[in-house]
Order: C-alpha cells, then structure tokens, then sequence
RNA sequence: GGGGACGUGGUGCAGUCUGGUUAGCAUGCCGGUCUGUCACACCGGUGGUCGCGAGUUCGAGCCUCGUCGUCCCCGCCA
C-alpha cells in the first residue's frame, strides 16, 4: 500500500514541490467534467487533491465516491491566486494526484459524515460514522488533552493515579446500583462502583498519602442531558490536610486547564457558603454570569399594607426583577402563580411600564420604592417558606436566563459553593440523613451549639460550580471513631447497623486513619463547558441514550437461557 | 414513576389544527453537460405500506386510544 508521508496538517506552504502520499477518507467530490477535485480527509485535516485529465491516473478517479479509503500520491502545488480556500488549513495549495490507491470502498452513508445534522436516533445507531464529524472529532481530542494535563498536574504534585475495583460490593444509600451476577457464587451479585469513595479513603489509610484516578463510575438513576449511566471523574483524595489544601490542588488544576486548553485566565476562584447561594441566587449551584439576583423584603414587611403576601412566622417574603418583562405574556405569569401555588407558595407580579405600575399586587408597592424597577420590568413576589421561596425563584431565574437569553456568551464563572448543611430530612424514611455522605466531618462547633437542631449544622463539604453546573464535590472526612459514631448515632443507624452496612470500612479506620479530605470533578460535563457542547453525548465517544440504551451496540440486550442457567438466574419478565 | 415535544423517501423538513384525486420541498443517490471548483453549477431521473397496532369514518399522514423509540423537564441522582 500507498503508506502515508504526512497528515493533513503537514500539507501547507512548506511541503510545496514535493511528492508526498497522503491516506484519508473521500469527504466530498467536485467534478468540472474535465478536471476534478476532491477534499480528502483524516483526523488533522482536509486538503484538497487535483485530477487533471492530462495525467494518466485520470480515469482512475471516476470510481471513486463519497467516503472512500484512498492513499493519493502527487506533487504539492501552490493553488491559482484567485482559488485559494481561506476557510481550510491548507487552503494556499493543494495535490496534483499523480498516483491514487483504494484502501477500502464505502457504501453510502446513512447518516451525513461531514455535516453537523441529522436526527440522533440515526446518528447514535452509526455512532462510528457520526464520529467522523470534525466536531466530534476535535471534543474527544481535547478530552484527551485534558486528562494528559491532568495526569501531568496530579503527577507533578505526588498524587500518585492508582487504579480500584469496579467489581465491588453493593452500598446502601445514594443512587440505585448497576448489579453484575457472579457465576461462581451463584446467587451473589457485584455492584458497579457509584464512585471509588470508600476505596480511596481506604489508600489513604494504606498510607499512600496522594492518590488520584481517572475513573469511571456508576449510577443507575434516570438521566438528563447533563447526566450519563456511566460517568468519568478525576477523583482524589489527600492526607493531612484541610479543606482550603484540596481547593488549592483544584484550583491549580483548573485554572492550568483553562489556560492551557483555552488561553483564559479564570481569575481566582471565589467562595460563597451553601446558605448565601440560597438566599441570593435560590440555588446551590448558582450561575454567576448574570445577576437577577433574590431580594429579601421580609425585614420590611411592617412597612407594607398587604394580606395575600404577608408572610407568617418563620415564613419570608423575597423577588426577582425580570428584565425585559415587556415580552412577558399574562398567560405565562398565571402560569407561574398557579406553580407557586403547587409548592404552597404566594406569588404576585408588578410590572412597570411607561412610569406606571400594573399587576395584581402593584397597589402594595405602589408608594415605595423597596422593588426599585425601572421602566419594562417585572418584579415577580414570592412568599412562603423560606427554603422554598428561594428554591422557587431560583428555578425561575434559571428558567428566564435562558428564555431571555441573560447570559453573556463566552463568560466563565468558577466558584465554590461551601459549608454545605451535614444533614438533610428524608420525608420518606421519616428521618436524617447526610447529605454528602455519613463520612462527611461535621463543623463540631455546630455540633456542640445545636445538638438539637440537625439542620443548622454545616458540613465540611464543597462543590466547585462553572457556569452553573455542579461540576464536582468534596469534602474532609472523619478520621475519628467517636466523631462517627456521633454521626451514626444522629442519623439513627445504630452500631450494629453501621457495622453491616459499612463494616470493613469502619474496621479500617481502628488502625490509625490520618486525617484526609477528597475532591472529585466529572470530566464530562467540565469537557462539555469547555468545548460549549449542549449534552454529554457531544463529549464521549460512544454514549447512551436518556433510557440507557447503546443504539450502536443494542444494549442492554436479552441474554441467552444458557448463560442465565450458568449464573443461576430465572427470570420473571417476559423473555 | 410523572409531564411535554417529536417520529413522513437514505438524510433534514413541510403537510396534521380544518380528514378527500397522484403526499410536497431540500439534500443525498443515479445519469447527462461542464477544465479552477471549494456545501461547484445546470439539466434529467430514482427513491415513501407517513414508527407500530387498534378504532372512528364512505374515506385517515391528518381524528381517538394504545404501544415502541428519540429528545427535554420534574421526581430521582448521598
């Protein structure tokens, strides 16, 4: 075979008057009826190949078509003046083919393979296809640098990349597992990791006092376009250390990530507590990149005439001002009463407009300036229960930011969201329970302050959002025995409970556990922001579908009686 | 588990609200003309049991019910 001289990208200005061999896929033809032209195409690149009638190869050229395997050989050439391509890398000159060999014919392809289109359906069949796109193509390049600058980082810092076990044992709590039947001990099922939580901190009891991975995870819950089955993480966990030493390690990372994958200087990364990013942006993961924010006027209440609003004891009072209300139809603000109205909350709306206000509580405000609008914009007032006046105006804030397409292309906003609550109420198992996880360090001083008062006590736990996405979390961990059992004992599972679920684990900790504290980032939504990618399935090479279906490989599949019998298995759903 | 949108030649879409002769457009593909194109252009042609099933009707791409699939959202994802 005709075996390659150069990539696409080494065919330009400097590699005119040589004779070089170029291998590709046809990526489109264009034939005068005399000469004729063709872009051939590989992972660096398109150039563009000539077929002159004069040169005997000619006749050659007709058999080929639209995604052809060939192997070209010919003379570089400058392009006429007046043809040259601005739009294509090597758009100055082009291949006199004086040689051409087909490495592989193709049928048509179901799917377009050089244009960004078609229906996902089809495109997720012929995955290997839609993977020609150059999109596609630059996405998964990039993750790849990426990860190299990751390893290169962590590596640099001692962080040392150990690998752990996917087959491992089913953990109570958190997402639902993936299950893996065992054959030699029938009856007994593996669990897919949901993360390597437990094994990192089990190297840091080893004593391997840095250790990161890229590693995938698992969770079989129902997806979202920002969620897949499987996942992949930088994870890593640290000994002797606080929290602010695992921010300064990912903060380091990230900022060298942006700078170096995309020349942006982030600036340093800013920290709000759990409880702020509630009260003023009614989110845990609040995109900073617009404002909008919450305004809080339950201190003000005894200023206002006013029933429907008044918000009770322990109740708050708070608004969003909607820019650009004037778009806003009296249908979609009913809409959004009626909502508030299924989370028991109150909401009214004024609107201001040439000077004057209008809205079925405009008369409260009417003679104060608390709301501040300016001409064409809607205040949306909201009271109810404090932790749900923000979730709700939050999610309307969201919501507007990109109905009213609020913000601003190309900013980044990296921030860390801190001191998140240790515990959560479970509504359906009537009790506690940490909301990162039960190895979380509690603020023990909150502990002591109010050992009556689960939700007031803060948990040593980060996330790090961009642009509002929850892009990864963390968290110190307990490294104390009587600590743990503190917290067990608070979310009432009682020793012999903890030990069942959980036993070698909390075994391990009785032979001297340094302090630690951890960090994960999921590299697939922080490939996504990076690369402005719309879904995960842009940034990984062969995803699923929102029912974790693989379209390409038809799985999950049935699987045959023989091999149900060798694991022990009957099923009850209809084969 | 719940809600919404979508499913029509290989591909992307229109037609569905308001049922009625031969389902339209673009692109692809095939053939033809064309020696500087670059999403080449022009001319001609090919290609559809309208996701599947049932129902209403004289008649269904269109209305009704069910079902399957894709996408988006809520619950869920410690």
């Amino acid at each position: 075979m005709l075996k390659r001289t150069h990539k696409m990208n080494e065919i330009n200005d400097s590699t005119v008057e040589k004779t070089v061999i170029i291998n590709g896929w046809v990526d489109r033809i264009r034939n005068l009826g005399g000469i004729m032209f063709m872009w051939i195409r590989d992972r660096y690149g398109l150039v563009q190949v000539i077929f002159d009638p004069n040169e005997s190869v000619y006749e050659q050229s007709k058999c080929i078509s639209a995604e052809y395997v060939v192997a070209i050989k010919g003379t570089v050439r400058k392009r006429p003046q007046d043809a040259r391509n601005p739009k294509l890398a090597s758009g100055n000159v082009e291949i006199l083919v004086k040689e051409l060999e087909v490495l592989s014919e193709a049928k048509t392809p179901p799917i377009y393979t050089n244009r960004q289109e078609g229906n996902e359906e089809a495109r997720l069949k012929y995955r290997y296809l839609d993977l020609r796109h150059p999109s596609l193509q630059q996405n998964l390049i990039f993750r790849h640098e990426l990860t190299q600058q990751t390893r290169k980082y962590l590596s640099s810092l001692d962080f040392l990349e150990i690998e752990t076990p996917y087959l491992t044992k089913s953990t109570p709590e958190g997402a639902r597992d993936f299950l893996v039947p065992s054959r030699l001990k029938k009856g007994n099922f593996y669990a897919l990791p949901q993360s390597p939580q437990i094994f990192k901190q089990l190297l840091m009891i080893s004593g391997f006092d840095r250790y990161y991975q890229i590693v995938r995870c698992f969770r079989d819950e129902n997806l979202r376009a920002d969620r897949q089955p499987e996942f992949t993480q930088i994870d890593l966990e640290m000994s002797f250390v606080e929290q602010a030493d695992v921010q300064n390690v990912i903060n380091g990372l990230i900022k060298e990530l942006y700078e170096n994958l995309m020349n942006l200087d982030v600036g340093e990364i800013q920290s709000m507590s759990y409880s702020e990013a509630m009260e003023r942006y009614g989110s845990d993961k609040p995109d900073t990149r617009f404002s909008m924010e919450l305004h809080d006027l339950t201190q003000k209440v005894s200023e206002l005439d006013m029933k429907f609003l008044s918000p009770s004891e322990n109740e708050a009072l708070k608004f969003v001002v909607v820019p650009a209300g004037n778009g806003f139809s009296r249908k979609t603000l009913d809409s959004y009463v009626e909502s508030a109205k299924l989370e028991n909350l109150r909401l009214g709306w004024v609107k201001m407009s040439n000077g004057d206000f209008s809205g079925g509580v405009s008369k409260i405000f009417k003679n104060t300036n608390m709301l501040k609008l300016k001409d064409g914009e809607i205040a949306l007032v909201c009271a109810g229960k404090s932790s749900k006046v923000n979730e709700f105006l939050g999610k309307i804030r969201t919501n507007l930011s990109k109905e009213l397409d609020l913000i601003p292309k190309n900013s980044v906003k990296i921030l860390w969201i801190v001191d998140f609550p240790m515990f959560e109420w479970n509504d359906d198992e009537n009790r506690y329970q940490a909301q990162h996880h039960p190895f979380t360090m509690p603020y023990v001083e909150d502990l002591e302050k109010y050992p009556n008062n689960l939700d007031r006590i803060r948990a040593h736990a980060y996330d790090l959002v961009i642009n509002g996405w929850e892009l990864g979390s963390g968290s110190v961990r307990i490294h104390r025995k009587s600590l743990q059992e503190k917290v067990f004992k608070l979310i009432g599972l009682s020793e012999t409970e903890a030990r069942e679920r959980f036993g070698f684990f909390l075994e391990a900790f009785e032979y001297g556990a340094p302090p630690h504290a951890g960090f994960a980032i999921g590299i697939d939504r922080l490939v996504a922001i990076m690369r402005g990618a719309q879904s995960l399935r842009d940034v990984i090479a062969f995803p699923k579908t929102t029912s974790g279906t693989d379209l390409m490989a038809n799985a999950p599949s049935k699987i045959s009686e023989e091999q149900l019998k060798e694991l022990g298995i009957r099923l009850e759903v209809d084969k």
